[in-house]
DNA sequence: TTAAATAGGATTGCAATAGTCCTATTTAAC
DNA sequence: GTTAAATAGGACTATTGCAATCCTATTTAA
């Protein structure tokens, strides 16, 4: 059981790139593809999902490229999946109603299913893309 | 983004209905299949793998069938994952170490994968499938 | 002896993910 | 101005892992 996709894997490779660059710096889906073996239409799909959910900035034209929109402190792992993957679920049908599943009649999970999506997404948006220093009191970059 | 597979829809599905079935009784795969339309050859690869991770017993030939081994409340949603889909990870790589994946030289995440990986089983396995008596709260104690 | 059940290997089908292709637009540099 | 390099994004194709099926063997109650 793999829990992440390929998309966030290289979501997390982008971000982890550009968190080490340096801040002014803008940096093209072509290097990030070339340093990771990511094929480069794709680094450049993730990106894009990545602009939109805010967490990277871009400048179009010649010498443009991508570069953070805050620190990877302050990013948790899930806005990274919810911007790349989708909503947060257990369950394809993911909801208590009958809304959401033909089968709700005779379904007996979903009501644990439900619980569990909400903990799941709990669970991702408290880990942080990045730890804060332990013992620093002083803010880093 | 969705985390459970239908294996482990199915599982949940199998191991709630034997639950709320009398203690001694054996339910037959048929059963299981037909009140929640789980295809009928698949009900059985997933109620062997259960057997095969201790969640249920079966008895062989006519009015053969499973029944539960311990009580739900003693068996955690990490325990079906892994019976049913395997180890728990966050990346199939999975390893800080070299072995696992091909391009661990330059790979920037196999830190933070890991570490994830490892959170992700310790969440699974503190689900139990079934809650304990609610006057047991911990709030209370 | 028969019918109904589990056991399990082998195979097929399919849908979601991964990856590619193409065109438009933007912008720095010459 | 022209060109080259970059992002933007829709449309499409390919792959692969999961879902489902098929088939045979074995067990056991009636």
């Amino acid at each position: 059981m793999t829990a992440f996709s390929k998309r966030v894997e290289y979501g997390l490779m982008a971000l982890f790139h550009l968190d080490e660059s340096a801040d002014d710096e803008l940096v093209s889906r072509r290097q990030i593809s070339a340093a990771y073996q990511i094929p480069l239409e794709l680094a450049g799909k993730v990106l894009q999902d990545l602009k939109h959910a805010d967490l990277v900035t871009s400048e179009q034209g010649a010498r443009g490229g991508y570069r953070l929109t805050k620190p990877l402190e302050t990013v948790t792992l899930g806005e990274l999946i919810t911007a790349l993957d989708g909503p947060i679920r257990s369950v394809k049908c993911g909801s208590t109603t009958d809304s959401g599943c033909q089968k709700s009649s005779t379904c007996n999970i979903r009501h644990f299913a439900h619980r569990v999506g909400l903990q799941l997404n709990s669970f991702y948006f408290t880990i942080p893309l990045k730890d804060l220093p332990e013992n620093v009191t002083q803010k880093g970059k």
